[in-house]
DNA sequence: AGCATAATCTTGATTGATTCCAGAAAATGG
DNA sequence: CCATTTTCTGGAATCAATCAAGATTATGCT
């Protein structure tokens, strides 16, 4: 079953905003597109994609459009330690990411725990838990490689 | 064999401090004993803390023993999603958070699967991974007795 | 297709946490 | 007790994010 993903196109993101009662505006479709294409993007390059596509667009569209996104479940705002919001659309599957100490690098890991990794803690305090969001730490490849020497002391 | 655990005193801080090779002023020992008792405590709360304490100090002076402090291992800086950052004394023994999704409320969890958790996720993407920093999101026990008809929504 | 209405976008100001900077004050080692 | 280096003060600046009011636009209905 060889299943090739598609790249998602207009027509895929407007199908999406219908499907989650979201009015189909330009700045829409083009914010959720830049999610897709450029995933753990912050909101200024997200406004610089979508800019570069529609032409002017307010930093105040592309705010209220995260937020009705995220709100719809269209797509997921992380915020790293140090870092500001970034938004991906990898959704509703239950991943984590690692963040680079060194450059900030982030990437996608499934968990190896299951599909629900320790929401189980020892001792919940009579809280309702529902989700574990896990960030590793380390150093990526590239810095990894290069942080014999030049490693940076970002912030911990 | 009953410990009581000692409220560490000023000579504490003072011990704690030099042990750190940092020096020992006012606004250093009035911010550590400040995060000693107010854990979570975010930097306005430790400012407000501090004050009350020596009176007048600088907030950049408290920003900066914060950061000194936490370079140094004496206390832990952690940043949930969608609040500012918090601070606490509870350090180097690898436990979590859980925060509500409601009120903020945060309370630290012990990992159930072990002293480092999840730290081997299934695919590392060539990460060199050091820790792994897990919060928990749900409901404190205040809130989920509340939650059934005035549920905040608080972001997401 | 055309209209009314409610949602969305623009423009511009504002907040709030954090950082930058230069000079004053204080802690440590002789 | 003095010199040196670090730390603290005071004030300004930055940056992400939010607020507010009015203009535009998408949608449902006729």
């Amino acid at each position: 079953m060889v299943q090739t993903r598609r790249v998602p196109t207009t027509a895929d993101f407007e199908r999406m905003l219908r499907g989650a009662s979201l009015r189909v505006t330009r700045p829409r479709v083009a914010v959720l597109s830049a999610v897709h294409a450029h995933p753990h993007a912050d909101t200024s390059s997200i406004i610089a994609a979508v800019r570069d596509d529609l032409g002017e667009v307010s930093h105040q569209a592309v705010y209220d459009v995260l937020r009705a996104l995220t709100t719809a479940d269209l797509v997921r705002c992380i915020e790293p330690p140090g870092s500001v919001a970034r938004y991906e659309a990898r959704v509703g599957d239950n991943h984590h990411h690692i963040v680079c100490r060194s450059c900030g690098a982030i990437a996608d890991v499934d968990c190896a725990i299951g599909p629900a990794p320790c929401l189980t803690p020892s001792d919940d305090h009579g809280f309702m838990i529902d989700e574990a969001e896990v960030v590793y730490r380390g150093l990526c490849p590239t810095c990894s490689t290069t942080a014999t020497d030049s490693r940076k002391d970002s912030r911990v």
